[in-house]
DNA sequence: AGAGGTTACGGGCAGCGTAAGGATC
DNA sequence: GATCCTTACGCTGCCCGTAACCTCT
């Protein structure tokens, strides 16, 4: 019926780019019978199929290329008017935001009021998880930004270096001062969540230092393992940035015991295709919330 | 709200080209309200005023003039999809069509059977007028194409110049013979309506060879014309294409007074902007089926 | 007062989500 | 059977048209 829309155009090119309906519905926000009603009616006021269902890898027909290729060039025109003749006060949309529980405890609230600050229409969704799992959402588009352990090496992936967190060993003022500060090893680890490259490292070097006997209590929760070392519970090597507050609270201090975890290096990355000015946006901005925090 | 639609962009183009709202609600074939109301969300989108109203002469913003050459951009890019991938067969749309009886009398059903058989799903919106309201109706582009006495000399007019038409003097076969065929002019003369070319012309001619006597009965109707001459009410100079039938079935014959009126010369024209290709393609079938009826 | 434009409001319809029904491996 | 997609259906919300109002000449 009646007319061509972009919404129309940009959901064929979520279903070809993402190879699926189901795909691009969580692509697109959307349900899936959703997006098959709009993929019907594009190829109704077409006149003609533009994809072949063959199961497993659906097809392009011939003019499903030709139209692959208008589509292409709406997308870039819709993006640049986007950029260039909408007020950002006024943009509106979502963006989903993933980021690994470090970033969250350090600058995650600075980048939102940013972004906020910059585009008050936008609709902010937030995913704290492993950098694991917010690659492979990164990589489902089922969200737009990640700021994770990076880089993501796709070739489709755009990533941008972020300064990166020393780690620091911290125990409780309340532990018994240890003649040797290697030996606050032999206490329970409290460290990052297991399936999480600092955790595979710690796993790794801890054993080879301490032997068999070493102890590591994984957690997702950064501020729940401080806790835990204020309680006593054990030592951590956590990011020195978040632990200064507790070392100047007098709670916790750090230790040396000769050796420390690589410093945690984190990268703000998002889909290079379809290029989007507001994801662009946030990353860079979330560039500047590390280095505003990095200087504090 | 949302997003900004391909229709908003179009009715923005419309209220800039045709200079106010409500001809664009005339071009759009919508209501003044709709119009409004498309342009007050566009702005709301946008987020900015994007025309002053400025009374008589409404005036672009800094952003609008930004806005308008997107615009264009995403016309062009349409007028490209519908013609290269879009089925003609399932093309769907309104044409406005403006005719002269002349044509209408001729070979306007076989351009429209043309224009069916390509265009199944066009709607065809028939409006049969004298040339010079049809030339106002396409200027106020409340019509797509005209089909008249042209050519439209206007810069932003396309004119498609067809096959002229003969004109014959015709009189009732019932009528007296006359020594003289000049003297048949004297009758009351048929002709085509007030504030058209060949009345006027018709008229100059009539009172110069016959003075004041010349009596002429204009009629907006041809068939009429034939009819009321074959009822030896007068004479009349009319197309030898539709005569030839009445000709044919002896109700009516030809004669020739020493003079005849200039060819009637049939231009199928239209706006150059914006650019339609359906708008484009009626006209060239327009020629067509005025040279296949010259040929038949 | 009249032309051109904007609100106010009711109704129709497109398009979404939920839920159920294929198809293909 | 599991995954992926489509169909069926109720519903919300957008957008158009009618009508009244505004504003400037």
């Amino acid at each position: 019926m009646s007319r061509i829309t972009l919404d129309q155009l940009k959901t064929f090119l979520y279903i070809v780019r993402l190879g699926g309906v189901g795909k691009a519905a969580a692509g697109l926000n959307l349900t899936q019978p959703a997006v098959s009603t709009r993929l019907r009616n594009l190829e109704q006021t077409i006149g003609a199929p533009i994809l072949e269902r063959a199961e497993g890898s659906l097809q392009l027909t011939k003019r499903g290329e030709l139209l692959l290729s208008y589509a292409e060039r709406f997308e870039q025109l819709s993006g640049l008017l986007e950029r260039d003749v909408i007020v950002p006060q006024e943009l509106e949309g979502h963006l989903r935001l993933g980021v690994s529980e470090t970033i969250a405890q350090c600058w995650l609230s600075d980048l939102i009021t940013r972004l906020h600050g910059q585009f008050p229409k936008l609709e902010i969704e937030l995913n704290v998880d492993i950098s694991i799992n917010l690659r492979t959402a990164l990589l489902n588009r089922s969200i737009d930004l990640a700021i994770l352990l990076g880089p993501v090496s796709e070739y489709s992936v755009e990533n941008i270096d972020l300064p990166g967190f020393d780690l620091a060993w911290y125990v409780s003022s309340k532990a018994d001062p240890a003649s040797d500060p290697r030996d606050y090893l032999k206490r329970p680890v409290l460290t990052y969540a297991r399936q999480t490259r600092p955790y595979r490292e710690m796993k790794e070097r801890l054993f080879e230092l301490v032997g068999a006997d070493a102890r590591m209590f994984p957690s997702s929760s950064l501020s729940t393992c401080f806790r835990l070392v204020e309680d006593n519970l054990g030592v951590a090597a956590l990011p020195r940035a978040l632990g200064a507050d507790h070392v100047a609270r007098g709670t916790i201090r750090e230790f040396d015991p000769g050796w420390h975890l690589r410093p945690l290096v984190f990268t703000a990355s998002y889909m290079a295709e379809p290029k989007n000015h507001v994801v662009e946006t946030a990353a860079t901005e979330a560039l500047t919330s590390a280095l505003a925090f990095q200087g504090a």
